[in-house]
DNA sequence: GTCTATACCGTGATAGAC
DNA sequence: GTCTATCACGGTATAGAC
């Protein structure tokens, strides 16, 4: 017997190929290699290539979400009633991804980038990201909105733009600020990207959101 | 006669659709039939199908680079000797890209997408990037090493790392944001983009490598 | 219900004839 | 430069084994 599925093999390959190579990079039949199973078994699953593709993308975003939510709630209860700051939010947005770096479970490393590949797709990113993100995201505006109180939500909206770019770059790990930095970074350091990306993305919502500086 | 040669029309043709789609979401057969040609003039000119689509990412780059370098000149001689600020070189880095929006030609909106899909694709990314991108990239970071001297070379390389990605994702203009904010922005808005960007990434150069802020 | 073997048929990149 | 042929490979459906 195999300790994973058979199902859960072939999302495991379909998401490692799909994140390194994009939607139509892979063929069903170099996942269903990789998952050591027949090519027909995806299409027995799952039905068509793109309902796989939408499987893969939808399997980690309600766990994701959950805890991405989970620390904003703990930040907001341990700073009630005046409210979390606007590092502290960004680092409830944060952290929770690079924890999920930690354990050995490499599928997590390959959704991120699946997921870099998507938000900065013009084909992609308009019919995938909104539908399992939003929501989550407009919670930590809303927590932003309060902590910055003189913001406009033209503001808001894109300061977390900027945040969503520095994001989903680091989510790609393309190994580019490994060669720009002749070594001294490696994209593979997400704890590293996030003590960075902390400071400065609170940084710039401030210098944005607050008047009078 | 055409306006455009058709090798032109290729390459714009297959700029478009590369952008919108990915490389291998783009079949030589559509990019011949908008533009126009038949199919087997691509491979006449190009040569292989790699090899259209480094055509396609080199052809622009040495202008941008210019253009970008030249900004940069320019805001050094008027800060001489003192050297420009953080906010003037990021201006540099970001403003030739507007001005490219400006002026009717579609092409280089698909190209800058193109850049969007490439800098945030685990495959492309390390392939095609630093070749063309990094020399006038460590222009900028020595120029941002002078304005903050207190900066580690690992700080500014993660800060320039923030800054590529809130700038690639513009780039894609995937109308998340038009969405997200329930049409308050536009992808579309470059302009509004980096009004945003600038005082965002230098906001957030200045907190992490100024010390003692 | 789960899985494999296989066949189908359209489409892809590319080369060679003209 | 253009037209056409080639031939491998893609997604997908189906029949049936376990």
């Amino acid at each position: 017997m195999t300790a994973t599925s058979k199902r859960d093999r072939i999302l495991d390959s379909a998401e490692a190929l799909f994140a390194e190579r994009g939607y139509d990079g892979v063929t069903l039949r170099q996942i269903a290699s990789q998952a050591g199973v027949d090519v027909a078994l995806a299409n027995y699953h799952f039905g068509k290539k793109i309902a796989l593709f939408n499987a893969v993308f939808e399997r980690r975003a309600a766990l994701l979400n959950e805890s991405r939510l989970e620390a904003l709630r703990r930040v907001q209860e341990s700073a009630a009633p005046a409210g979390p700051t606007v590092e502290q939010i960004i680092e409830a947005f944060l952290r929770p991804l690079e924890l999920t770096q930690e354990n050995a479970d490499p599928g997590w490393r390959h959704y991120l980038a699946l997921i870099a590949y998507v938000n900065n797709s013009t084909y992609w990113g308009k019919r995938m990201m909104s539908k399992l993100f939003d929501d989550l995201v407009h919670e930590f505006i809303d927590a932003l909105r309060q902590a910055l109180p003189q913001a406009s939500d033209r503001d808001l909206y894109w300061c977390y733009h900027n945040l969503s770019g520095a994001l989903t770059l680091t989510f790609a790990q393309t190994e580019r600020i490994d060669t720009l930095s002749n070594g001294q970074c490696r994209s593979s350091d997400f704890q590293a990207a996030y003590d960075h990306m902390i400071p400065f993305v609170a940084a710039g919502f401030r210098r944005v959101c607050e008047p009078g500086e």
